[in-house]
DNA sequence: CTAGTTGCAAAAGCTTTGCATGCAT
DNA sequence: ATGCATGCAAAGCTTTTGCAACTAG
């Protein structure tokens, strides 16, 4: 059977022209086999569990490669720092302030799921970003 | 007449409980009388031409207080820094990725504009951001 | 072969912190 | 009087950069 799965990441990365390497079928298969919105720590920490010497540079490169590719998607709903997911159409995050914990948001976004114009100004991407208590927290005290 | 005006920094500092301090009341009168989204950097360049011997530190302190009493919202529309804003209903906002500039949008946001639940977790804050190119880049091109 | 990628170390930029001094209430 | 705010300098973090060596196609 030599019939590639979709789901390979190097058919992925073939697809969207972005150069193969050793570290870039890593990262991309950590972010997917991921379900969390991971930070560039995060990313780079799972690195090293089977590449030992990559570095974070590289780690860089690959997620900047990867989001001007839009491969990935990145959010700063967390002032501090990145966080990177696979999931790229439109949709909401949540971030509880307790915790620390970012979880995707179902709620519908306020404008179509693709390029427009609002306000005359051509809009390419959209994040939504709630901040609040999440269920666990709440349920805690 | 001694009736205050409600718009009096001074006031309004009182109304959130904040210490007054002539650095509180310079920022704060920065940024009301600014119509734009500022940075850090831009509160501290405006601060310096009247109160000179104010430190950073004391901007970011100052920032940090007004935020934690809901006087102002900080932004993280752009990755590299925070902006700050007197408007404190829920907007959305947009950056240029040409000029880098932000703008508010008047985009209905998609859930109510004041605390509520969503999928269990309590929202308390929101921020839209779009990216995109601006009207004024489009038509330089 | 050749452009693009990697790894390392250092630098950059924003933000926070520790601490002594000073001020608001 | 006293707790909080300020100013200064240094440190902390994330992220970027310069450069030489290497590698994918």
């Amino acid at each position: 059977m030599s019939k590639k799965n979709i789901t390979d990441p190097h058919e992925i990365l073939r697809g969207y022209n972005i150069k193969i390497t050793p570290q870039r079928l890593l990262v991309y298969s950590i972010l997917v086999n991921s379900n969390h919105h991971l930070s560039v720590d995060e990313v780079y920490a799972k690195v090293l569990e089977t590449l030992p010497s990559v570095s974070r540079a590289t780690v860089y490169a690959t997620l900047e490669c990867f989001r001007k590719h839009n491969l990935v998607k990145s959010l700063r709903i967390d002032p501090e720092r990145s966080y990177f997911e696979t999931r790229t159409d439109w949709h909401h995050h949540f971030l509880c302030r307790k915790c620390g914990k970012v979880f995707d948001v179902e709620v519908k976004p306020c404008i179509p799921m693709k390029k427009c114009m609002v306000e005359e100004h051509l809009i390419e991407d959209f994040q939504g970003y709630f901040y609040g208590i999440c269920k666990k927290c709440l349920d805690k005290k």
